[in-house]
RNA sequence: GCCCGGGUGGCGGAACUGGUAGACGCUACGGACUUAAAAUCCGUUGUCCGCAAGGACGUGCGAGUUCGAGUCUCGCCCCGGGCACCA
């Protein structure tokens, strides 16, 4: 072994040994207590960037320090491997999609091995293999005949010059990204699954999961955005059908001063064909963005459709209004303007110089102006004939109890959650395992049909699917009457593939079902790692197909992941490092560089994982130059001579002092790894016990065997982070097994223990002295040795104390 | 616009339950070693006042609660993520 630090040598011998070892192969043992480790899979983009590695880091250290607790680790990896960059990338160089994603996989397979992850890669995943995506082609036929899927018309961004659909990433400015023309709305058919079937169990079951981060459990709370309201019929002068609104506002009902309906809506389809003005202006509304972002910042636009409803209170007239910002997709596509009690009422009110009307007031009799705003807290109800005086509950209620008695109305619940559009008509996806036939419209693909697969050797053009002009994938038999027939040509989201991923790790080698028994002894996943990017809809998807699976009885697992640690984004140059804006760091000149060590434990220590972290060049010399001392140091005391093992009871007080550190940092190290995520702090604490063995002056073998406890535990503690160079010197100190197989140190409680504490004293809460006390010290010894200090003497003086506060172990406050 | 985060020295960050603000590291500066440089080692490093002892100020801004607030409450400002076809 070299005496000075060669990453590249240290790591190859590292990554040798556990290859040769199969240290990361596991298999199903019932008799361990299994911990499945899991990240979010990367898409092979081309190469590794920070986030793939900051993310594969984290979870790589919680897989080996959850091994060294004796747990039965299996942490596998693959490949989220259809998706919109191979399509660019063909178009761009002419390269089949299917061939650029394998060279990417294999590049950046050699990259991850080179980082030392401790993978399963018997079990390595690629989604865009027949043999992986005929099993949710499968899926998706048996969610057919459940009725979880279904098809319906939907809109989608059309390029017109391109002739292609665009993704809502590809509209810039409302025009394609390549040809610069204005997009638009194209209403398809296209293919949904029913997750809405699921809202109120994926809603619910937030609450039984204490393992996630509390914002991403709010985030899914509010996306799924269950609300309680009231459906109400108001009818309408000259319509048979009365207007149906939904609103979680009843309370507020004698507040309404106009009706909005969607452009889509039925009135104002209809007012469309007598009034050239409101026929332009639909007209207008279906250039709109489809993102919410773009909806929501946009101009509220309305006009009146020269029709009213009928108040069921008061009987007045109410004008309705066609409005952009009614969305035809959620309630009824028609909402009650409440101006007094609504930001976006009062704001389109003010602009269009409708009436607007208080009908709440504050429950603690505070004075509101309704003419400078909504007043949208909950209150009093005034100026509302019998349901004055109410507050919310009471007056929700009477309005539906009397519109439910009147059949004019019921109570109801909305939910926010939309169902999930699967179709893409993109070439590079999981083909829709669909077959039209003029007689039988929609039929599924038999089982003993599957794996439709995808043509692989196509020329790829980027003007539509190839697929579409592929007559010997587009020509089928009707499987039910046997006729000609076409074959779907869209193909799956891709958040299809990644929805049921992590239980497939489980048996990715099943060929005669999508999941096997071994699915029940790894599955839920114990620990999953990912962006918070995914904090909706990968995980709600995810969520979702865990569900279904359950109950097709795939599965027996509610929740697919129990705990869930996302990780903040690695930024540069202040915005999101990713493929699409071009902004990636290449890691592999700093691993060639420095070996993959120094990158680990940089990537670890720059900032705790939920944090976004800002990508500099700076700090990673600092990492390796620490490497560089801890090598040097292990060197040096093995070289120094012989060490006797520590005798507990007859140490002198620098032993004591160095030994209660080497065990006040296995507390922390394991507290900071184990419970808390903050490898930053974990690292510091190694870092200070070996300054602390630095600073330490050895003389004699029991000096050594102090030391050497120090040592061997910074490097077993150090050894999920940077598991290359602590393998190499556990092999140094003449150990011949391997720290991966090796305990996690354990805490010597009576090393921690202490004679003399230090106590801060301050008198009005300001900092004045320090004192030092014994550990055993009572309150009444801690307060006269306080007083007696000549700083705190200098402040008290001679003047009044009023209360003395004593923290055990921490700080005496006087104040006077 | 809505939902979820975040804002602490020159920089990344620490302070876990309301109790020493700035751990650990980087940078910079000074010193040692060297013919010299690199590397390494030692020291200093929030701002201001002071020879020192020590003091004043200081966690985006403004108020509040408390013996005590980076931490809790209210109101703002700025930055990041998501918003359903980027993955």
């Amino acid at each position: 072994m070299d005496a000075s630090y060669n990453p590249e040598a240290v790591e190859q011998e590292a990554r040798d040994y556990w290859e040769a070892e199969r240290c990361f192969e596991v298999g199903e043992d019932a008799g361990k207590d299994k911990f499945y480790c899991l990240t979010m899979f990367p898409y092979p983009s081309g190469q590794l960037h920070m986030g793939h590695v900051r993310v594969f880091t984290i979870n790589d250290v919680i897989a080996r320090y959850q091994r060294m607790q004796g747990k039965h680790v299996l942490q596998p990896m693959g490949w989220d491997a259809f998706g919109m960059p191979a399509e660019n990338a063909a178009i761009k160089r002419g390269v089949p999609p299917a061939k650029w994603t394998y060279q990417n996989i294999e590049y950046m397979r050699d990259q991850l091995k080179r980082l030392g992850y401790g993978y399963d890669w018997t079990r390595e995943l690629t989604t865009c293999k027949p043999e992986y995506y005929r099993w949710e082609q499968w899926l998706f036929t048996r969610m057919f005949e459940q009725g979880l899927v279904y098809r319906k018309n939907s809109v989608v961004n059309w390029d017109p010059v391109d002739q292609t659909v665009l993704a809502n990433e590809q509209v810039i400015d409302g025009r394609g990204w390549r040809s610069d023309a204005p997009v638009e709305l194209r209403e398809i058919p296209q293919w949904f699954m029913k997750i809405t079937a699921y809202a109120d169990e994926l809603l619910d079951f937030l609450d039984r999961m204490p393992g996630w981060p509390d914002s991403v459990k709010t985030m899914q709370r509010n996306w799924i955005g269950r609300s309680e309201g009231v459906e109400l019929m108001f009818d309408v002068e000259g319509e048979d059908e009365a207007l149906s609104v939904f609103t979680t506002r009843p309370d507020t009902i004698m507040g309404i001063t106009y009706m909005a309906v969607a452009p889509e809506h039925a009135l104002a389809t209809k007012a469309a064909t007598a009034d050239a003005e409101v026929a332009a202006f639909v007209e207008k509304c279906k250039q709109m963005q489809t993102a919410e972002a773009a909806l929501e910042t946009m101009e509220k636009k309305g006009m009146p459709i020269g029709i009213s409803a009928i108040h069921p209170l008061s009987g007045e007239r109410i004008p309705i209004w066609v409005g952009n910002f009614v969305l035809m997709s959620y309630g009824t596509g028609a909402v009650m303007g409440v101006p007094g009690h609504d930001h976006r009422d009062w704001e389109f009110a003010d602009k269009h110089g409708l009436p607007i009307v208080q009908v709440i007031t504050p429950s603690d009799g505070s004075e509101i102006d309704i003419g400078k705003g909504a007043y949208v807290e909950y209150g009093r109800v005034i100026n509302s004939g019998d349901i004055d005086g109410m507050d919310y509950r009471q007056a929700f209620d009477a309005i539906a109890d009397k519109s439910e008695a009147e059949g004019r109305g019921q109570r109801k619940i909305n939910y926010r959650l939309r169902d999930w559009g699967v179709s893409r008509q993109r070439y590079w996806g999981a083909p829709i395992p669909i077959i039209y036939c003029a007689d039988c419209d929609a039929v599924p693909v038999p089982e003993d049909q599957l794996p439709v697969i995808l043509p692989e050797d196509v020329e790829f053009t980027g003007y539509g699917s190839p697929l579409k002009e592929m007559p010997e994938f587009v020509d089928a038999e009707c499987p039910r009457c046997g006729k000609p027939a076409q074959r779907e040509t869209d193909t799956f989201d891709t958040f299809v593939e990644s929805s049921w991923y992590f239980a497939r790790y489980a048996s990715p080698d099943c060929d005669s079902a999508m999941l096997d028994e071994r699915e029940g002894y790894w599955m839920p996943v114990d620990q999953y790692t990912g962006g918070i990017e995914h904090a909706i809809l990968h995980l709600l998807y995810a969520r979702f197909f865990q569900k279904v699976m359950r109950d097709f009885g795939l599965s027996s697992a509610d929740e697919p992941f129990t705990n869930l640690l996302t990780q903040g984004m690695v930024l540069k140059d202040g915005a999101k490092m990713s493929k699409a804006k071009g902004n990636t760091v290449d890691p592999q000149q700093l691993i060639e560089k420095y070996g993959a060590d120094t990158v680990r434990l940089f990537m670890m220590f720059a900032s705790p994982p939920e944090q976004a972290l800002e990508w500099s060049d700076e700090g990673v010399q600092g990492a390796s130059r620490f490497l560089r001392r801890f090598w040097n140091a292990v060197q040096a005391h093995v070289a120094d001579g012989d060490a006797v093992p520590v005798d507990k009871d007859s140490l002198n007080d620098e032993q004591r002092d160095l030994r209660r550190k080497t065990h006040q940092t296995i507390a922390k190290v394991s507290d900071d790894i184990g419970r808390r995520y903050t490898f930053n702090t974990a690292i510091a604490a190694a870092m200070e016990l070996l300054n602390a063995i630095n600073r330490f002056e050895v003389e004699t073998p029991e000096d050594r065997g102090v030391v050497r406890e120090a040592l061997e535990t910074v490097v077993l503690v150090l050894s999920p982070i940077v598991p290359h160079i602590c393998h190499a010197l556990w092999h140094v100190m003449g150990h011949a097994s391997a720290p991966v197989d090796e305990s996690w140190p354990v805490v010597d409680q009576s090393a921690l223990q202490q004679d003399m504490i230090e106590i801060i004293v301050q008198v009005n809460g300001k900092l004045r002295g320090r004192i030092s006390v014994a550990s055993d010290a009572d309150k009444e010894a801690i307060s006269a040795l306080a007083l007696a200090d000549k700083n705190v003497q200098r402040f008290v003086a001679d003047k009044q104390i009023r209360k003395t506060i004593i923290v055990p172990g921490r700080l005496v406050n006087v104040v006077v």
